[in-house]
DNA sequence: CGGTCCCTTGAGCCACTTCAACTCACGTGG
DNA sequence: CCACGTGAGTTGAAGTGGCTCAAGGGACCG
């Protein structure tokens, strides 16, 4: 990881487009643009570790983040992908505790970085920041709680579609994903997801390229409750 | 539900104990007890239904509530079992917003309400409230992240030693539950916990009574791992 | 004394995981 | 430039955990 030059305006523009700072003024987005700090992470590399004390709050500026947790044996879910303007660790500014998710660079990524103690400062004064992110972990908790259901009662096949249909909304019809990261979103293994997307593929819903998924009838993936989860 | 004849003291004692007043003073305990009312519910009857708007914070004063959400298929997952001093319903108070969970009575249960705008007034004067919740509802991620982990690499004989030793942790060896219940927190069928507690059974790890379960051998059912989830 | 809820057990099935083997694409370093 | 290694994709075959369906017994309640 290393540094960027600073650019208070890039930062101002970033806040001000991020969901999470809906409701807050420009003044106060500024205020907060001047604590930040720029960095650069290359594909692959650790933005945090499972284990590690939280001493910053961080928010994507570009590129896209992972966070996923590790079980016992090895195997891994992900449970955030976070683009610009999103932020990849909502818990752990309030209460610096060491958290089991790690946080990779799934691209080249550059990352707005507040101190903890500024961020919290920042956030018990606006209580509109506050709302949003227990908003946000609302959201969170309503994913993963969803992720469970469909584990109960529902296919791999629906499961994957469902993981699709929310990668397209958010990014479009071409996805630059591996299959294996895939199951990581779905919660199953390489094969069965490589095995699902073969029948897509097959089905004219998808085209698969290496590394590389494009969307050709969105419409087929929307089940009949078309919710999206939310990663 | 009927509401209880008015008590400051109790509600006030009952704040203190809480988890999620910690670190408040006497005098604000005492200014958020003077905003609630005590409501008193039935076994089995409904505190709030799903896709209901939220307009009250709520708390357990004696009791117990089940917090669930239905599936597609009309199956269930328990995702939040809330004894006294816990809260019931941390993210509408905030958002306002309904939400898919419904939360019944799972014995009488007596609560404490406070109208939706005192109580976020309130939070957002003491920063340590929102510290408070905040981490709580970090908890609720993890607990719902470690679910699905379990589904991907644990036997349902894994996950329900799992959810015993949380609830044998929580409410001691004797358990008032039914399979079905179990299996909600296990997230299975009723046939399958009936299945792997007879198991338990003859191991003579448990012993069971209709709707009662006694734990025999606590040190049973900690796995390598002894994490708790967190209901 | 009928109804309802809880418990119990059996048998069958099937969607997934697991293990394994092989191809293809890509980049790197000798 | 070729050789090699690694990571992605593909496919087959086998095994199985636990879900489903089914049927019955026992406890508690009105």
């Amino acid at each position: 990881m290393i540094k960027e030059p600073e650019n208070l305006e890039k930062k101002i523009a970033l806040f001000s487009r991020a969901a999470l700072f809906k409701g807050l003024s420009m003044d106060a987005l500024k205020d907060l643009a001047k604590l930040a700090v720029l960095k650069q992470y290359v594909k692959n590399e650790l933005v945090f570790q499972s284990d590690e004390p939280c001493d910053a709050f961080e928010v994507v500026e570009d590129g896209l983040i992972r966070v996923s947790r590790y079980s016992a044996l090895g195997k891994r879910i992900t449970y955030l992908l976070a683009g610009p303007g999103e932020p990849i660790n909502l818990i752990g500014p309030f209460t610096g505790a060491a958290r089991e998710y790690v946080a990779e660079a799934a691209q080249d990524t550059i990352i707005v970085s507040i101190v903890r103690k500024d961020f919290t400062q920042f956030a018990f004064a606006h209580p509109q920041l506050i709302t949003n992110i227990i908003d946000i972990l609302g959201h969170a908790i309503d994913s993963s709680n969803s992720r469970i259901l469909d584990m109960l009662d529902k296919k791999v096949v629906d499961r994957l579609k469902r993981v699709l249909h929310t990668l397209l909304k958010k990014y479009g019809p071409i996805l630059c994903f591996t299959s294996a990261e895939l199951a990581e979103l779905v919660g199953t293994t390489t094969e069965s997801s490589l095995r699902v997307m073969a029948d897509l593929r097959h089905n004219g819903i998808i085209e698969t390229r290496r590394g590389q998924i494009e969307i050709l009838k969105p419409e087929a993936l929307a089940g009949p409750d078309s919710e999206t989860l939310w990663f």
